[in-house]
DNA sequence: GTGAAAGCGCTAACAC
DNA sequence: GTGTTAGCGCTTTCAC
């Protein structure tokens, strides 16, 4: 049997079977007014038996509405991110939009490049969840192409602290580690290391401040307290950890910059014997799902993810202002097993 | 949602610009053979200055090859998915491929919307991570979709034990269960309970009949084990292992079928004063990146999740086969912390 | 209420 | 090696 050659029907199929015109057709499907309610039902139900799905690359270059958006993340494997992803897709699936999700590594000029064949694609709006940079000029020419997007009639939003001019979504970094940082000193620890990622993410360079924030109130110095970078990762924070245990050893309490970090930590910790809290004190941030189910269940600071992901595309659908807009979530401390007064 | 763009240059601007043909100017964008390399410099030269971007609707309409794919999750914020996501998304990037994410919730119907949704987007390739059913009919719709969506072109592979018959990634879930089961019985464990999803899930009904296997293998009887089935996640291991509690006093040992559940279930544990594993073993499945830093850190089965993702990937993009290809991944047993031997 | 026809931006024959 | 042109499948004026 010759194989014909298959292809999906088109509209113009639909519109023949259903004997009415290319025209008619589209309106009925897409619902628009000018069809009488009985050629519009027939025309659907000719539709239907086809098997027609529509194409939505005709569609958008027909000048119809762009029924996709793009999420930048670092890596979708990092349950942050993961969570993040979790409440765009959410949204996008109750407004019927389908979410294109591109890794950057933490390397912008891989994010320049996604930013890139985000465009390409023609979303309608693109949603930037990984941290900005400390140094503007790092994420430059990715500003650039986003501002040429949404010149273009695209919409952007940012979740974290950027320089790129965009809506954003802000969780309170600073006023969460300010909490977590003065958790610690209430209980009474004053050697306190910091596990942190690179301090050119913004995110890192906020919490931080808070950090410090909280010294300052307490009218300590903070000058002294180390600060050991690593990955802003698990193995950064076993790598952290090793750091603090060999070079600082007088050290009580380890205040880890985000979750990923602390759960390495607890994890080096455990293989070095060193028991949590009772000889050491470890807080996370984040809360990603898991940190309450660790052993120790981990101190930390609440960032409502899934509700940022949400935030960020509501934002980006919104009809743009004239001024970036900014929402502000809140940022709370959640005291479990993994603090407690330092050894006497 | 905005419309498509209205000012971004189109290559016929970049054309004029350059002063050469619309032709000349795709064929040096792309890359093609029949351009002399100087005028082809000077056309991107052109492009990069005016910012253009190919408009990928535009290409793929007119015959281009299709750069993305589609990725059919449960929900992307599980550990499971989102490790299979980022394999997906990491062979993407290489192969210049954008990926669609959407979220069925293991819900048939949504399922069945997002595949058109796929479809109408004209994704090259559709990868469904999610599990299938044991009963074929209630994917049966998916399956009609998804048929005719190879029909016109289109690739699909899934993950899993599916009844669509495309390609797939099978891991080997009754041997990885047979294995942690035969770890509790050889530790002394009698009497078991299994903490399980919906048996409607294949993933599930794989995994039990490789527990009977052991069971059968050590001459026991598989019958009287209880098995509990509540929701495949973290909360229903909660809910499980307070059946279990309750109903079942006399359990020495847990074994849940995916991390997720395992980790409720050792949270349970934990606030009901059972200490593991020392009165209670507990066993796991799949290797989230968090079962080593739990405590006690879990025993459980290891499956290639991010390499799983990518070979699904691999698969869909290869030239069709006449039958069904089926790339099978094994499942390796980690014997860590939450098992022990039953309390004497 | 319905149809005819002009594009949307691009690729791929097919000329030259 | 370069240009001309015919669509790809759809939405949307503009007639009727």
């Amino acid at each position: 049997m010759p194989k014909a050659p298959v292809t999906s029907p088109r509209l113009q199929d639909v519109a023949e079977a259903a004997g009415v015109s290319i025209a008619t057709a589209s309106r009925s499907l897409s619902g628009a007014t000018g069809v009488s309610a009985s050629v519009a039902e027939r025309v659907r139900e000719t539709a239907r038996a086809m098997g027609y799905v529509v194409n939505l690359h005709a569609r958008s270059l027909a000048g119809g509405p762009t029924r996709s958006v793009g999420l930048l993340v670092h890596e979708i494997g990092d349950p942050y991110f993961s969570e993040i992803a979790s409440g765009v897709l959410g949204v996008g699936s109750r407004e019927g939009l389908t979410v294109q999700i591109c890794h950057t590594g933490r390397d912008p000029e891989r994010e320049l490049a996604q930013i890139r064949t985000l465009v390409a694609h023609r979303v309608g709006a693109i949603i930037v969840a990984g941290s900005g940079m400390v140094d503007a000029a790092t994420q430059a020419p990715a500003k650039a192409e986003l501002q040429a997007f949404r010149r273009s009639g695209g919409r952007v939003a940012v979740i974290g602290r950027h320089h790129l001019g965009v809506d954003a979504v802000l969780p309170d970094n600073t006023e969460g580690a300010r909490a977590v940082a003065q958790h610690l000193l209430d209980l009474g620890h004053r050697r306190i290391a910091v596990a942190a990622g690179s301090r050119q993410l913004t995110t890192v360079a906020d919490r931080i401040a808070g950090i410090e924030a909280a010294f300052a109130a307490a009218g300590l110095d903070f000058p002294g307290v180390p600060v050991v970078e690593a990955d802003f990762t698990r193995a950064g924070g076993k790598v952290a950890a090793e750091e603090i245990l060999a070079r600082h050893p007088g050290v009580t309490a380890v205040l880890a910059l985000n979750d990923d970090m602390a759960i390495g930590v607890l994890s080096t910790l455990r293989a070095r014997g060193v028991s949590v809290p009772a000889q050491m004190s470890v807080t996370g941030f984040d809360d990603v799902a898991v940190a309450g189910d660790l052993a120790p269940s981990l101190t930390t600071v609440r960032l409502p993810m899934a509700e940022m992901g949400e935030q960020a595309l509501l934002l980006a659908l919104k009809e743009p202002g004239t001024r970036p807009r900014r929402r502000h979530v809140g940022a709370e401390l959640v005291v479990r097993d993994s603090t407690g007064r330092p050894p006497s």
